[in-house]
DNA sequence: AATAGTATTGTAAGCGCTTACTTTTTGGTG
DNA sequence: CACCAAAAAGTAAGCGCTTACAATACTATT
């Protein structure tokens, strides 16, 4: 394969030293003349030299990357995410490097490790099938700050927390649907939930808890549209209930298909609320009640945070917590 | 910032010379003895050792990475492409770095000359904001193999070519509707449109010109959901027209709700036909005709070329052309 | 016991780049 | 015109790693 421009090839057409280039395309340039400078630059054009960044890390020893490791591209949560990281990370002048392992866990692990292989000054993990203890280690080890999402505190991660208040959501979903007469309830959710999730459950059960004559009904199914369609089924089958939490959106638009499929209607049969509130919501016939989450600016915090702990690697530990509030559309009725 | 761990930790800690731990951590220790492999190996999984990408990469030359340009990661139909690039480069050794430059043209730049400085073997790019003549020269210089989608052959690029046959898509389109017994017919699509996009027009027009009797609409819109829901207002005006055609499925949601919202009925009021076929478009109501394009296929297809050019430059130069297929669901009718 | 071969490990160069330090050139001054 | 400071440009080391080559330690053979 043919050689790629390297900083040589660019001295050498502007008749000046490799440092005279460097220094000058670095912008330390202020020593040199500005007919070199010109040289320089004019050459740097001509033949188009990018300088190769695999060896001004070896320098630097920083990348300015931060990995982003995704369990779904897919699903538009995560892409709205993704946008808020993006923003914040090239406004903090970092590249994000991002990669989705499409729930396979194997594929995972081998991602992390190439992200740790390119050096990445920082992480964002948003996962739930890696192995914290083990990704604690390889990274600490290497001396990587990271934030984990879709998990909360746990023993072993002593880093920075991001979070979202799901259980307050998970409640807010269950007065709702009290205080529209709902007394039958289904919950179609993951029997293996992240805890991010399961928080949904325990705050909506802790809210039902507490009030007499309602009834809960756990469906469980897998995190995504199918999921949610092979949930339908089952809740048709259960008499009395009139309101379906679905844990998040994804799983609610599977509800919709799965419901029509049985020929029942929305909100007339069922009351469905959803979780996440991503853009397509609006976009259903009838439009999703759901619970809002602060998707991009989870992103923007997310990366803030990072960024911040790279910079100050022992500055005191820090924990934010968002807010979430339900939105209520045309999938809920009052009964 | 403390240091990562080195190559040169692991040799003091096993206790030998970096050369024996290169080595054996590349599988090329069938010199050293049983014992000093253990040594090395346990040493290795001791300090959590994770051997430099960029020195790696400073002698070895090759990245085995692909750089990957989107212009839409939201975009459910680039989610499917990436998940067929990320399998087929997965399974033949390459890493895709993934970029989404959310439409903005000076990201997009920022982001491929990222991708040159990391060193990507080769790349794809879907966009249809950059500049081709710009990637091609700075690509050229760095002998950088790329494909180039949205975009067909234009006199600057000298690649190979991976497309997929979106005129013919067009005239299905067409020939469905007329058949159907549509007369009056709109489109929906952005004014500036990239060469596919364009070829969707072109073909559909192209079936309908030589058939007596029919009345095509042009409505220009942006090309997202938005850009439909404004449409909608517009189609509304048109009298007679009983036949949108929105030139992807993105457009297609937002004429959903838009003609929603002026009160129209799908497919009573209006058929709608769409193009991409995206997941969603299943879990819509009614769900949506379209025109199937074999994404996963896309991505795949894309990476193989790609990677087949990087390891032989010289080879002739490839075209393949996918077919797509008319998908009728509910949101069409005869009339 | 000297030699040769084999098994095992180490030395050092260099990838493309940045940077501390050194050298050369220029021009002003007495 | 000798001298010196400032301006301008270059030298060389070294980042973490791989690899061609060199070196050392054994063992077996004569």
């Amino acid at each position: 394969m043919a050689r790629k421009v390297t900083i040589r090839d660019v001295a050498q057409a502007a008749g000046v030293s490799v440092t005279t280039v460097s220094q000058i395309l670095n912008n330390k340039g202020e020593r040199f003349s500005p007919l070199t400078r010109q040289k320089v630059r004019d050459a740097r054009k001509r033949l188009n030299y990018v300088p190769d960044f695999n060896a001004q890390y070896l320098i630097r020893r920083s990348s300015r990357t931060i990995g982003v490791l995704i369990p779904d591209l897919g699903n538009p949560f995560f892409s709205q995410f993704i946008t808020g990281i993006q923003n914040k990370a090239m406004e903090l002048g970092y590249v994000p490097l991002i990669f989705g392992f499409d729930n396979n866990s194997q594929r995972a692990s081998q991602y992390l490790e190439e992200l740790i292989k390119r050096a990445a000054d920082g992480m964002i993990i948003a996962s739930d099938i890696l192995d914290t203890t083990d990704i604690d280690q390889t990274l600490r080890a290497n001396h990587i700050p990271y934030i984990l999402l879709d998990r909360s505190a746990t023993s072993v991660s002593e880093g920075d927390h991001l979070m979202v208040n799901d259980r307050d959501g998970g409640r807010q979903v269950a007065e709702f649907l009290l205080e529209q007469g709902h007394r039958d309830l289904a919950v179609v959710m993951p029997q293996q939930a992240s805890l991010n999730i399961h928080k949904r459950w325990e705050g909506f059960e802790t809210a039902l808890q507490s009030v007499a004559g309602t009834h809960i009904h756990q469906i469980f199914t897998s995190l995504d549209k199918e999921g949610g369609r092979a949930a339908a089924a089952k809740v048709v089958k259960l008499p009395n209930v009139s309101a379906v939490f679905a844990i998040n959106d994804e799983v609610a638009m599977g509800l919709y298909r799965g419901l029509k499929d049985c020929g029942r209607q929305i909100p007339d049969d069922y009351s469905i609320v959803g979780f996440d509130d991503i853009e397509i919501d609006q976009y259903l016939r009838p439009t999703l009640t759901t619970v809002h989450q602060p998707t991009l600016t989870l992103g923007e915090q997310a990366t803030e945070m990072v960024i911040a702990r790279i910079k100050s690697p022992s500055k005191p530990l820090q924990t934010i917590k968002l807010p979430v509030e339900l939105v209520v559309r045309e999938s809920t009725r009052k009964i």
